[in-house]
DNA sequence: GTGGATATGGATGACCTTGACCGCAAAATC
DNA sequence: GATTTTGCGGTCAAGGTCATCCATATCCAC
């Protein structure tokens, strides 16, 4: 993982159709070489995937919400973590230190859906007590690793 | 944005670079029309790029926190904003409900390092008082807009 | 029936992929 | 210490795949 690694991280980033040629140019290598090292951080885990952002209001799914969780005493946090991990409107669910067990980032099309996932969490006897936070905008959004200086052109 | 979009949207997610064929082949359409679909959901923003997903890890961004800001009465908010945008380790900046003003998804090497980020924040007078909350581990991440059906294959 | 939007099919050119060859640096051998 | 060896990473060229474009056809709504 050199400068030449991040620089094409950077690229693919902005712009993940950019043909092996142009970012060879933009680097200074030949289009087989940045297609080995693409291939290298592909199989190395640092590439994960390649996908497209999506536009959330595009998709109908205009609210943003942070839900707070402390699971029950007597909670299968397994199975919690399973049900989570299947809920198409959990985005995130990350175990977070202070004092609540859970943090979870949920999209969906109108507030009242929200209570549907709560409902599921209570009714799974999963749920103990919760705090939801509802975003209201969202100044900064998207980045999902970091920022990075690269943009495209 | 009919079904066949929908599934056209889930299919690139999983992974972006299958040939407009194989994706033509999988939801009964031609390449031609594969193709003429995704331009045309580009162009109405509802794909906003093409991109990878990383791996943070390997990025040498081990750790992930989330911090509660609420904002100095005299803070200049919208400057407060643009510095937002700017810092790399800021992933995310929502404006919520409740007793804080901001929440913000942060993502650095080391805890260390978020101390370098708020004492920007209280350096720029931005800062009234916060709250940080570490993420341990996180059982679902990495979805953006919602978790599809679809998977590669 | 007409107009607009969408799908199809083929031609074309760009692109990715692969393999062989080259250069360099580090390690091993003499 | 000089030379050989070995392996990694790069370049170049060729072949096949693929995206793109355009003309035509089809479907639906009015």
């Amino acid at each position: 993982m050199d400068d030449l690694d991040r620089k094409i991280i950077d690229l693919l980033s902005a712009d993940a159709r950019r043909s092996l040629a142009d970012i060879g140019g933009t680097v200074g290598l030949s289009p087989s070489s940045v297609n080995e090292r693409i291939r290298r951080l592909t199989a190395a885990g640092a590439i994960r995937r390649f996908t497209v952002e999506l536009d959330p209001a595009a998709m109908g799914l205009d609210t943003l919400v942070f839900v707070w969780i402390a699971l029950r005493e007597d909670a299968d946090e397994a199975a919690f973590r399973r049900y989570a991990e299947a809920e198409p409107a959990i985005l995130e669910c990350h175990h977070v230190t202070g004092g609540w067990s859970y943090l979870m980032k949920i999209r969906v099309g109108e507030t009242a859906s929200i209570e549907g996932v709560l409902a599921n969490l209570k009714g799974r006897k999963f749920l103990g007590r919760s705090e939801t936070v509802i975003a209201l905008s969202s100044p900064v959004a998207g980045a999902y690793v970091q920022k990075g200086e690269a943009e495209g052109g």
